[in-house]
DNA sequence: TTGTAGGCGTTATCAC
DNA sequence: GTGATAACGCCTACAA
């Protein structure tokens, strides 16, 4: 068995309200002589408090959790790699879990986090955005909400909460235009499954950017994969297969841009020059591509930073909810050709 | 504040013993009647146990932690998902932290995780292979012993303890017998930090590889990397300069090999056909990539799924190290050229 | 400046 | 079959 605060007592001599304060660094005053003795002893037993005990008193923890939809997709990677290093920075660690979309999964971690009763949660991908899952994830949140808990969305969740993310719609917007600009006119749209709110927010930002140039939007121009890499790829051979018509493709996500950039070589068509590609996203995985894609970045580390930062400072007014949104920003590889 | 179990004594009408041995199923008996009452109250309140309390109370957590060097390199995000994934199928969650190799943070971690009673760590990444932070390492699992708790290692740490991993050097070995066999004898070796267990391992398998073939070993022909995109992108690039008289480039990891590629082009020669790249890892990343690299197919979520059962199964011979052996596997791509 | 004692929510040992 | 009660380790009025 580990020490206890009595031990550390006992080893120094004095009461365990003495070593509490201590340990606590209390406002109530302790002489300087016996703040040696008991960090002496501290030292010596290599003392560390429990916490469940402090938990307990305090009702209080010092844990957060992340979910993310794809561990292995960079994209969460780098936001749960500026969470966990911003919460440690603050002596705060965090419980980090995957659920790959599957709803029944989120709520057993739901469950799970209110019994650690965790200080708060950061949702890390888009939520489904259909009256089911918003009206679970509505019922979830009255729960914490019981308890003073913050939780902060990185991705659209088809509610109302507290967020700290990019503004979808204008980023893809941005990323046709540059399409548009550079004189595609018909563009294939490749998104990720339609009922998720993150890609419904990019859809109409692309929408929107055809809008601008008085472009009528084609359906059939649009497709939805399921985010993975084979998946992504099976789905655009297939359209490749009918012989496109487009110049361009509009991917909502690097990945499955690059996924794309291979389908189409194996096609036996070239990028740039038969068919432009681009993505969302901006990770390393990109840049380092061939050709290297053009994109648009998204500062995921520094939402993960932002987020925790957020998560644990106290809201002002409880009542008002509080939105940072984060720029993107173009980042052009050489995978669009210029067509005029 | 949420309910706790004198809350559903109460509603119930019984004590707060019965409330908890139907919690637990405890073999103490409970009439079918006052069971059903109990599980109607805490139905009704929501009631959830509080975790602190049975932590304290039972000495016992449902917690496990991983630590991985970078979250955001999918090889580690590949790990997580399957340890995530893995223990919350158990009912357990887990800590995931980013030490990005600072030791001084990794002490931190595990300072926390004593505290927080953890039940078992996974070690993600390679460990320094220097005599101090062997010394650090070994001092922290000795902390940890105290209470029963499991640790393994996903990757050498350069002292013996339980494992889950793949042969490193026998991995590199078979990797660059690959290109031994299709005729090139004048290799580059790109490793990672050459203080790094799992570095080290791998650099042994390569040289065993040419000592198969009776080549002589030339250190000019090993260089190392931070094991960053950029990092890698830079050193090879500078190397080229110097006009190579290597065929192929050996990178002890895919994303360095998906950068070198890019490095290799940019300086104007062509992958395979003037300089062929192969990796270790076969990550999707690098299998939708152009070329698609050869390497060495390393099961990365399997890992992690067998790391946690481990864990979370209690040793039968508490002395004997157990070890298990992941195997790898070849994955031919088109980055590589026969010279034969 | 120091110490005593009660209670946080559980589980386990008793007694009934 | 059911229920008091002590104890887990800590913090914090309240006393001294």
């Amino acid at each position: 068995m580990a020490y206890s605060i009595e031990d550390v007592a006992k080893e120094a001599g004095v009461s365990i309200t003495t070593v509490s304060r201590v340990i606590n660094n209390s406002s109530h005053a302790v002489s300087e002589k016996t703040r040696k003795k008991v960090e002496k002893a501290i030292k010596k037993l290599d003392y560390k408090p429990n916490i469940s005990a402090q938990t307990l008193r305090q009702s209080y923890t010092n844990v957060i959790a992340f979910i993310a939809r794809d561990l292995s997709d960079a994209y969460y990677g780098e936001m749960a790699r500026g969470i966990t290093e911003a919460a440690i920075n603050r002596g705060v660690l965090s419980f980090v879990c995957n659920t790959g979309r599957k709803t029944d999964d989120e709520m057993r971690y739901h469950e799970l986090f209110n019994q650690y009763r965790i200080r708060g949660l950061i949702l890390g991908g888009g939520g489904f955005n259909t009256a089911q899952y918003r009206k679970t994830l509505a019922e979830e949140i009255e729960k914490y909400k019981s308890r003073d808990l913050r939780i902060i969305a990185l991705a659209p969740q088809g509610i109302d909460i507290d967020s700290v993310m990019i503004d979808n719609a204008a980023t893809a917007e941005k990323m046709a235009e540059h399409l548009l600009e550079l004189g595609h006119r018909s563009v294939l749209y490749v998104g990720g499954p339609d009922n998720v709110c993150t890609v419904q927010e990019r859809l109409k930002g692309y929408k929107k950017a055809l809008a601008k140039y008085n472009l009528l939007v084609n359906e059939d121009l649009i497709i939805h994969t399921d985010n993975t890499w084979s998946g992504a790829y099976e789905v655009v051979s297939s359209v490749l297969e009918e012989k496109p018509s487009f110049t361009a493709i509009f991917c909502d996500n690097d990945n499955v841009a690059l996924s794309v950039m291979r389908a189409v070589k194996d096609y036996g068509l070239r990028v740039p020059e038969d068919i432009s590609v681009v993505g969302i996203g901006g990770l390393p995985n990109s840049q380092y591509s061939s050709p290297i894609l053009t994109t648009m970045k998204i500062p995921l580390y520094e939402i993960g930073v932002k987020a925790v930062e957020r998560l644990l400072t106290p809201k002002e007014f409880p009542d008002v909810i509080e939105r940072f949104v984060f720029p993107t920003e173009l980042q052009e590889g050489n995978s669009v050709k210029a067509l005029k």
